[in-house]
DNA sequence: TTGCGGTGAACAAACGATTGCCTTATGTTA
DNA sequence: TAACATAAGGCAATCGTTTGTTCACCGCAA
């Protein structure tokens, strides 16, 4: 049962102003050294840490961010949001993790509480390119930073990547492969990465001169049970494709286990290429060859955005965009997996 | 910018404590049905939501809980979570996610923080055998439940799975596979569930009267990279084991690896089973042979019995223990996967 | 006129900390 | 001796809610 400023200030016979301006140590505080020293060690003995949220009310700061996104069992969101960690607690922050489900009712039901509960910032990674979410933050003039999708005219925070660039990347790569038949698994068009990448995948087509065939391209959504659906109806075509761009990793894995319960051979029959470069992708059979994007700092970057939007008490609508880069394995070209060095090491011990 | 009480109140000319009966409907208030109505008008046009850090401070109840674990990064604690936080949301609380890295001192600074915050209650997944944080929490008068691992006597709030049953199970399907030299990837003996995994082991080679070889038996941590050292490890005995028990499964993961880099076949040259079931141990090519457990049902029991403690303000140190099952795949018998029903829907649509 | 019961709200005291401004001694200077 | 610094802390308002208690008024009966 942690003490207060009120009963150690009794014990201590002084006021309970005396004690806060010791345990904060108040610069102008002219005091007996007698008196200090007893306070002190009276706030040592008790391990006196002032209630968070009495402070919270009188400062009007929680010390407390939110990081709201889709599904935290998904590997990008939860390499995601170490980086906000990481970010965050060095500077007595902690966070609210908050799961959508990609269901915009949900994703304002947390925003609501997040705001009523006064939570000092959000970073928003679940948001829609058409989203009345992100305008209500701006007008609750909640600090907030956007990541990895954005949306409308792209006038908020943001912290992600080029998308057209990585997604044209990726697609050139096949091309270069000698592949013409090259199918895409499209993200949602509601959503910024899912337009870009498209954009990105139609560019590197038509650069080549590779008529586009409307068919080649399904939309999945972004995780796996989504790609496999839509590998399906791919691979039922007359004239299927020979590679694949996924729109995230997670839809590749699911092009991998529709091609192999097709029996299919990747990459001899089937090239897949697949987009963020999650922790998984490395650990595919075959590698997934994939658009390399630095989702740790996505979040670590998003963190000192908000933090420095929260000191400062402007929102200026900085964009930082990482350039993507293509990261070969052997879903795309055969024998690339025997090329890699051993293996990083991952970052913690575990269970 | 939200509205307070306050300015409510002056704006329906009325005093706030009447503002605050209205908004909370009040069962004993007695009120003319013009004023209500009025008020009721504001509320709504206003969109009125209560200060919760006020709220939090008066009532002393934050609606806030906390998950402490080691890596959110690690697809089980990933599943864990989201158990939590699909428990705790329906009733109105939110959920701070701590990660400790399986350090000590970053697991009591969170716990300090959480504390000060005055979170109304803590679920630790990343506690120790021996766990001065506990107590700890205990003398706090915190409100907790641990998962998965316990502390000391067991005499706190828990909910996990028979460990000891769950490591029996494993070792005992490799010995009905004839294998004989069965080595096993071994958690710190500071942990619980490293402790009851070598035990459950150790019970079933006794019984099966195969003589204990301690060369047979390398710690390597919960984690990949400890697997595949550990793993490299038995490999290089000049008897080196036929199976491989690992006491988790993302060990198990690195021990593929390490066999595959030695280039041997799994599991013809050498069979492994894993614990946990995370859902990447189905994915894996062969898929991996686990002990399954209710990660997400983990969380969710943990949250409700968290819940009740909060609401009844009781410490009950029940405990809840769920029976592990063994799951079958290729990492143990060669051609298990083909039998295997094509594949469970996920839950979330995501990037 | 006094008393009484009911309405419909206002009052005020918390919750625990922060912080600008006072107050009370004591010592110093004119 | 009056005036005045200075040191050492105390006072009180405030943050936004909640909630037990009190109050003013009205109508009505005695």
């Amino acid at each position: 049962m942690p003490v207060t400023l009120k009963e150690l200030a009794a014990r201590a016979n002084v006021h309970p102003s005396t004690v806060s301006r010791v345990a904060n140590n108040d610069p102008g505080l002219r005091i007996a050294a007698t008196t200090r020293t007893r306070i002190e060690a009276l706030l040592r003995e008790t391990e006196y840490r002032p209630n968070g949220v009495a402070r919270g009310l009188k400062l009007r700061q929680t010390l407390v961010l939110a990081v709201v996104i889709p599904d935290i069992t998904n590997p990008f969101f939860a390499a995601l949001f170490r980086g906000v960690e990481d970010g965050a607690t060095p500077r007595g922050y902690q966070v609210l993790l908050c799961n959508t489900d990609g269901i915009p009712e949900r994703q304002r039901a947390h925003l609501q509480s997040l705001s009523a509960r006064r939570v000092d910032g959000v970073i928003l990674a679940s948001t829609f390119l058409k989203d009345p979410a992100v305008r209500w933050l701006r007008h609750q003039r909640t600090p907030y930073v956007l990541v990895n999708r954005f949306s409308e005219e792209g006038v908020d925070p943001f912290v992600g990547s080029d998308d057209v660039m990585g997604a044209t990347l990726a697609t050139q790569h096949l091309i270069g492969l000698g592949h013409v038949r090259i199918g895409h698994l499209a993200g949602q068009p509601t959503i910024s990465t899912g337009v870009l990448r498209r954009k990105g995948y139609h560019a590197a087509m038509a650069e080549a001169g590779i008529p586009a065939d409307p068919d080649l391209l399904v939309e999945s959504g972004f995780v796996e049970e989504g790609g496999a659906q839509a590998m399906d109806r791919l691979l039922a075509l007359k004239n299927p494709p020979t590679a694949i761009f996924a729109v995230t990793d997670m839809t590749a894995i699911g092009a991998y286990g529709a091609a192999r319960r097709r029996g299919l051979r990747i990459p001899e029959d089937l090239a897949i290429v697949g987009y963020n470069d999650i922790p998984l992708a490395g650990r595919l059979i075959p590698g997934l060859t994939t658009v390399h994007v630095p989702i740790h700092e996505f979040g670590s970057v998003a963190a000192r955005m908000l933090l420095e939007q929260i000191e400062t008490g402007m929102l200026t609508p900085r964009r930082v965009v990482f350039a993507p880069q293509l990261v070969i394995r052997g879903s795309s070209c055969a024998g690339a997996d025997e090329q890699l060095v051993p293996r990083p090491a991952p970052r913690s011990p575990a269970e």
